[in-house]
DNA sequence: TCACATTTGTCCGTATGTATC
DNA sequence: AGATACATACGGACAAATGTG
């Protein structure tokens, strides 16, 4: 039995688990709940909203799911405010490319344009800070590509830490959704040494510009990565290596 | 965030529900299971897995917080599969907005560049019946505009439409959060009849201008679409009727 | 290394609500 | 209206994991 604050509203259709889920999901969204705060235990939580464990557990898996809280186990666990929504953001759009309704050309075209947005962005508010932050990734890509390692993740990266300077947080989202898919693509199929060196000259090439402010150069060379980085994954998808809508349902 | 995939390890750090969710999952993005199927019931499920029934429902909490199926009470009830990852991600964009990471300002600006993308590939690859469907659009918010109605929905309808037009599911996502988002502004403070008729006759130039394939022309009407929009919501956020950095707390 | 407490993970039995026939 | 089949929900019980002393 739960109280009604407005009146009128909130007919019970809901069942026990949503109500008690949003109920906690509000508690976060206004800030009373912090990330790093734990809740308490099931068990107690089943008592203060006087309902069973399971109702709490399934209230939980579903602030889980969406990235609000993460659940250890044993002493001292318990579940943990979290916020990483924008992650199940991701997993979400990579679950709508494994049913086959996104295409590998579908997904590019929508990165040029928003990365090519972002670049605009980039190119008037960078910052110092920005700028090294991407200086010291094409490093640290640089070093592994030179030790034979390969750079998947710092190349990744960089397009991530573009997106952050943008300053732009829908960007943010946007563009962690699609590296989760190209991630996905790759970790099927690594790149092999060329490949991360040709993407790390790219993204050098970006940030000079970048730094010397040169749109059109920028653009240019934005522009020409994507279409290797296009050409690469659809050979790969051609070879059938790469399956669009069986993937591994990992994750 | 490291995917280091551990040789030797898996085994079964894995709770069992999220094995059931994951194979059920499997069986969709497979394609064995389709949009309408019927799953057995939980009991069913429960005992084909030899799990118990609690671990069966924590996974299907899962399944239905991803949009995968749907469940029914009652007799002829039960888990349906369904197709509604779409509208997930949505939600739990909206969610990341209401923690109060995202401005008017960046979605509005993140929204300018989706949609000139949208409307260039729609005036390049729509057809007759989106242009129909377009024009029932307007038609329809017409209709309810002239009778005192509002058409809120049917304007924010448009956009979507647009989307779809694009034939690409990537920009229907991106243009479905958004959309999400802006329709929760409005749900504070509805726009009156004014505004809603200038909405439309900025729908009807748009959709003159795509009838025509006249790139230039729709981009400035879009463009002045926008900027009415943005001030229009800006001028409510001035007025304290929205909050803007901390919308959740009054949610 | 060995208990020990705490908390999640899992299962079972049972009761109730709900929608269809 | 009654029977049926299903989801929903509760409480009890034990196993497994995790950290502490």
């Amino acid at each position: 039995m739960q109280q009604a604050k407005k009146l009128f509203s909130p007919i019970d259709n809901k069942r026990a688990f949503e109500s008690v889920s949003s109920e906690i999901k509000k508690l976060i969204l206004s800030g009373v709940l912090k990330p790093g705060d734990r809740l308490p235990s099931e068990a107690e939580i089943a008592s203060q909203f006087k309902v069973g464990r399971q109702t709490v557990r399934e209230a939980l898996r579903i602030l889980e799911l969406s990235g609000f809280v993460s659940v250890q186990k044993g002493y001292g666990g318990g579940p943990v405010v979290k916020n990483t929504v924008i992650n199940q953001i991701a997993s979400l759009l990579l679950d709508t490319f494994q049913m086959g309704d996104i295409s590998l050309e579908q997904i590019t075209s929508a990165r040029v344009v928003i990365e090519k947005a972002i670049l605009d962005a980039v190119i008037e508010k960078a910052d110092q800070s920005d700028i090294r932050r991407l200086r010291e990734n094409t490093a640290r890509a640089w070093e592994r590509a030179e030790n034979g390692l390969l750079c998947l993740e710092e190349n990744l990266e960089f397009h991530r830490l573009l997106a952050k300077a943008s300053r732009n947080p829908v960007f943010v989202i946007f563009i962690e959704a699609i590296v989760a898919l190209l991630r996905n693509f790759h970790t099927l199929q690594l790149p092999d040494e060329g490949t991360c060196g040709r993407a790390i000259k790219s993204h050098e090439k970006i940030l000079d510009s970048i730094i010397k402010r040169d749109r059109k150069k920028a653009m240019y060379f934005i522009e020409r990565h994507f279409n290797e980085v296009r050409d690469r994954l659809q050979s790969l998808v051609a070879k059938g290596e790469i399956r669009n809508s069986k993937m591994g349902a990992g994750l």
